[in-house]
DNA sequence: CCTTTAGTCAGGGGTATCGT
DNA sequence: ACGATACCCCTGACTAAAGG
C-alpha cells in the first residue's frame, strides 16, 4: 500500500536512496579490488563447492551433484589429483559438443544419491550420513563466518565467470591472486562483523533447531546462525549495503522499508543456497534461495558480485497510486476488530508451506530495523501466531478466525477465500470449517491454470485456485437429511450441466477433479444454508470426538456423508462419452472401471484420483483394477494385463460381465484376432447372453476407441475389442 | 503376537522449458 | 536474465500385508 501504492513521488525517493547506497557500496568494492582481476576483468559469478575427506581417502573429494558448469558455453570442470596434494585443482574446460554428450551421460558426479563418489574410482562411495557420524556435525558458533579446519565438510572456490574487457564471458579455475581476493574478503569481514552485528547490518538470530525446514541446515551443515547461510564475500556484499541504506534514515518508514525489502532480495538471490544451474539454450546462472519453498543446503552453489545484484533491487511501478484509508497491520486474525464490507483471506493449509519459519531467512536480515520503524512489530510472535498442523487445533483457530471475521462484517457483506490443493477431501474440511464459522458458501470458483497447447492435460495439472464467495448465514434453516439429498443431487446436476455446456468436443476445459470440486462446491451450497441438520450443529459435528485406539476407524459425520453424496451423485451423473445406453445396467466396479479407463485416457496417472474415484462409487477394492505402478504412474489394466487374474474369484469386480469381457478380449488378443474363442467364452458364462449383447457391444465399440497414437499399451487390445464386437454384432447363434 | 517387508504417497531436489 | 511452471525421480514417513 505505502511502496507500491505511494505513486511517482515514493518511487523516486526510493530509487534515489537506493541506487546511492548501491553506488556507495560499489565504490567500496572497487577500492578493496574484490571483483576484478589484475588483467581488468569483471567477476559475473563465483561457484564454491563442498569437499570432504572420508577417513580412508588421502585427498579431499570436491562435491557436486554434476560438474557441468555450462551447457551452452559447453564449460566443465575436470579434477586433477596432483600427486602428494591432498587437494584437487580444477581444470575448467570447454569441451566439444560430441565431448558434452559423453560428460552429460557419465557426468562424473562426485554426489549421486547421499553418496560420495570417488571422481578416480566410481567403485568407491561413502554415504553422507555415514560421514557425519552418529553424533552429528559440529555446530557452527555465531561468529563463524567459513568452516573450521578439523570440520567435515570443507568449503572451496572452483570456478569463476570472468567478463573480460572486450565484453567475452570465460569461465576460468581460480588462481593464486583469485584465492588473496577471498583472503581478503574474509579478513575485511572479520574486521567488521562484531561491528555489523552489532548495528543489525548482518544476521544474529540463531536458526530455530526445531523447525520443519529450519532444522535441516542445522544437521546437514552445523549451521546455527541465519548468518552461516552466507559466505564471507556475500556477507561483506550485503553487510555494506546494509550499513549505507539503513544508516542515517532520520526515521524515514518508507526508506526503512525499502532498504529491507531490498535487503531481503539480496539475501534471496546471493546465499549458500543460490544454487547454479546449467541450461543448453542460455547462459548458466546462479538461482535464488526460494526457489522452492525449503531450506535445502547445496553442495555446490554460486555467489554474486554486487555489480549482478543490481538487478534484484526492488522496484514497483508507481502508475497506479493507491488513494485510499489504509492500515497495515500484524496480529492475530481472531482479535480483528475492524469492520469490513468485504473480506478476502488466503489462509494457509495444514502443512503444506511454512510460511513462518521460512520468513525468518528475511527477518533476520531485518533485525531491530523493523521494530525500530515499525514500532507495532510482533517479530517474535509469528511462530506461536501461525496456525499450523492438522486436525483439531488447526480447525479449531480457523473456526475462531472465521467467526471472528463474520462478526465483524455487515449482514450484506462478502467473503472470499482463495484455497489452493489438490486432495478435494481437505477442501471438503475447509468447507465444513467456514460452515461452522457461520457462513454460506454462494459460490465457487475454480480458477484453470494454463496447460500447454495442444497437449493433453498432464501430471499434477490440477493447480487451479478455488475461490468460495461467501455470505452471512442469516436465516435460520433447519433441515434434515432425507429432503437435503435431494436438493444436493438437483444443486450438482445442475452444476456438471452448465460445466458441459463450456466443455464441448475436443478440448476439454475441465479436468475430472475440476468436476469433483464442483460437485463439492454444489454440495457445500446446498448444506451451508442449513443451520443445523437432523437438529445437529455442525461445528458439533466438526469436533466430535474421534475414536482413538488401533483399528479404530472414524465413523463420517453426516455432514461429510451428505458430501460424500454429492461427489457419489457427480460419478453417477458422469457417464463417459458413448456409454450413454449401456450405463444404467452397469454395477459400482463395473462403472468405476470404465469411469477411470475414461479418466486415464485423458491422461490422469495420480492414484489418488483413482481412488477419489473410488470412493466416489462407493467402491472398496480399487487396487485389483490399477497396474502397479508408481504414485503417479497408475494405470487402468488393460485386458492383456488382466489376462485371467481372479477371474470368476473372489473380487467384486472379479465376476462382473464386464471382468468376463475384458477376458473375451484378451482370448481375442491371444488368440492372434481370431473372436471366435471370445465369443464362445461369453456365451457360455453370461446367465443372458443374448439379452446384454448389445450393451457389451456397446462397450466394445467404447473400448476399441480408446487407442491413442502415444500409447502403444492398448493399441492390441483395442484392435481386440473392435474385432470382438464385429463378432458379436453379426452373431445370430 | 511381533517382526520384517513391500507398498504408498506427499513433498522436495534437481532439471527442463517457456514466455517476457 | 528472470520468473514461472512442469516433470521426473528420490526420500522419508508411514502403513498394510506377509511371515515367523
Amino acid at each position: 500500500m505505502n511502496l507500491v501504492g505511494g505513486g511517482r513521488d515514493v518511487r523516486n525517493r526510493v530509487r534515489a536512496a537506493q541506487s546511492a547506497a548501491f553506488r556507495a557500496a560499489e565504490a567500496q568494492i572497487e577500492d578493496w579490488g574484490l571483483e576484478q582481476n589484475e588483467q581488468g576483468w569483471r567477476a559475473e559469478a563465483f561457484l564454491y563447492c563442498v569437499e570432504v575427506k572420508p577417513p580412508d581417502c588421502d585427498y579431499y573429494i570436491p562435491l557436486a551433484p554434476s560438474w557441468l558448469v555450462d551447457e551452452y558455453l559447453r564449460t566443465v570442470v575436470i579434477w586433477r589429483h596432483d600427486e602428494g596434494i591432498d587437494r584437487l585443482r580444477p581444470d575448467v574446460v570447454e569441451i566439444s559438443a560430441a565431448e558434452l554428450r559423453e560428460f552429460k551421460n557419465t557426468k562424473g558426479a562426485t554426489l549421486v544419491d547421499g553418496r560420495v563418489i570417488d571422481p578416480f574410482d566410481p567403485n568407491r562411495s561413502w554415504s553422507v550420513e555415514s560421514l557425519r557420524g552418529p553424533d552429528g556435525l559440529r555446530l557452527w558458533e555465531t561468529d563463524e563466518v567459513v568452516p573450521r579446519k578439523d570440520d567435515l565438510f570443507q568449503e572451496r572456490l572452483y570456478c569463476i565467470r570472468w567478463m573480460d574487457t572486450e565484453g567475452n564471458r570465460l569461465y576460468r579455475s581460480p588462481n593464486s591472486c583469485d584465492f588473496e581476493r577471498e583472503a581478503k574478503a574474509l579478513r575485511l569481514l572479520n574486521e567488521r562483523i562484531a561491528n555489523w552485528r552489532m548495528k543489525g547490518f548482518i544476521p544474529s538470530a540463531p536458526i530455530p533447531l526445531d523447525g520443519d525446514k529450519t532444522s535441516e541446515p542445522v544437521r546437514t551443515r552445523g549451521w546455527t546462525c541465519w548468518s552461516h547461510l552466507f559466505n564471507p564475500r556475500q556477507l561483506l556484499t550485503h553487510g555494506l549495503v546494509a550499513s549505507q541504506s539503513l544508516s542515517n534514515l532520520h526515521q524515514d518508514r518508507v526508506l526503512a522499508a525499502a532498504a529491507m525489502l531490498n535487503l531481503g532480495r539480496l539475501a534471496d538471490w546471493n546465499s549458500r543456497l543460490s544454487c547454479w544451474l546449467s541450461s543448453p539454450t542460455q547462459i548458466a546462472g546462479g538461482k535464488n534461495t526460494f526457489l522452492n519453498q525449503a531450506l535445502n543446503p547445496l553442495y555446490n552453489y554460486s555467489a554474486r558480485p554486487l555489480s549482478m545484484m543490481a538487478s534484484a533491487q526492488i522496484d514497483f511501478d508507481s502508475e497506479r497510486p493507491i488513494r485510499a484509508a489504509s492500515a497495515v497491520e500484524i496480529g492475530d486474525a481472531r482479535d480483528v476488530n475492524r469492520e469490513c464490507d468485504l473480506w478476502i483471506t488466503d489462509p494457509p493449509y495444514a502443512d503444506a508451506v511454512q510460511y513462518h519459519e521460512l520468513g525468518d531467512f528475511f527477518l533476520a536480515w531485518y533485525g531491530k530495523h523493523i521494530r525500530g520503524a515499525f514500532s507495532d512489530w510482533l517479530p517474535d510472535a509469528r511462530g506461536q501466531l501461525a496456525v499450523r498442523g492438522e486436525g483439531e487445533d488447526f480447525k479449531k483457530s480457523m473456526v475462531e478466525i472465521y467467526s471472528n471475521l463474520a462478526r465483524h462484517m455487515p449482514d450484506d457483506g462478502m467473503q472470499l477465500v482463495m484455497f489452493t490443493h489438490q486432495n478435494p477431501a481437505v477442501w471438503a474440511d475447509l468447507g465444513m470449517i467456514l460452515w461452522a464459522a457461520g457462513l454460506r458458501v454462494t459460490a465457487a470458483w475454480t480458477v484453470a491454470t494454463e496447460t500447454p497447447v495442444g497437449g493433453i492435460k498432464k501430471g499434477n495439472y490440477v493447480q487451479g485456485t478455488v475461490l468460495l464467495v461467501m455470505r452471512k448465514r442469516v436465516e435460520e434453516k433447519h433441515g434434515f437429511l432425507d429432503e437435503v439429498y435431494p436438493e444436493v443431487e438437483d444443486e450438482v446436476k445442475r452444476q456438471i450441466d452448465s460445466m458441459r455446456a463450456l466443455d464441448d468436443g475436443a478440448e476439454p476445459n475441465f479436468g475430472d477433479t475440476d468436476y469433483q470440486l464442483a460437485a463439492y462446491a454444489a454440495a457445500l451450497r446446498v448444506l451451508t444454508g442449513y443451520q443445523t441438520l437432523d437438529g445437529q450443529d455442525v461445528s458439533h459435528e466438526l469436533f466430535r470426538a474421534k475414536p482413538t485406539g488401533r483399528g479404530a476407524v472414524a465413523e463420517k459425520s453426516r455432514f461429510e456423508r451428505v458430501i460424500d453424496r454429492g461427489i457419489q451423485i457427480a460419478c453417477d451423473y458422469l457417464i463417459p462419452r458413448g456409454l450413454e445406453a449401456a450405463w444404467p445396467s452397469l454395477s459400482a466396479d463395473e462403472r468405476l472401471y470404465l469411469r477411470a479407463l475414461d479418466v486415464e485416457s485423458r491422461g490422469e496417472r495420480r492414484q489418488g484420483v483413482f481412488q477419489e474415484l473410488a470412493r466416489g462409487f462407493g467402491v472398496r477394492e480399487l487396487m485389483p483394477l490399477l497396474q502397479g505402478g508408481r504414485a503417479n504412474q497408475s494405470r487402468v489394466r488393460t485386458p492383456s494385463e488382466f489376462g485371467r487374474r481372479d477371474l470368476g474369484g473372489g473380487g467384486a469386480f472379479a465376476s462382473t460381465p464386464l471382468r468376463h469381457l475384458l477376458f473375451a478380449v484378451h482370448a481375442t488378443v491371444a488368440d492372434e484376432g481370431k473372436p471366435e474363442v471370445g465369443r464362445n467364452y461369453l456365451k457360455e458364462l453370461l446367465p443372458d447372453y443374448w439379452g446384454d449383447r448389445t450393451r457389451l457391444t456397446a462397450i466394445l465399440d467404447w473400448l476399441a476407441s480408446l487407442a491413442h497414437g502415444d500409447d502403444d499399451r492398448w493399441t492390441a487390445d483395442a484392435e481386440g475389442a473392435r474385432l470382438l464386437a464385429g463378432r458379436l454384432r453379426t452373431d445370430h447363434g
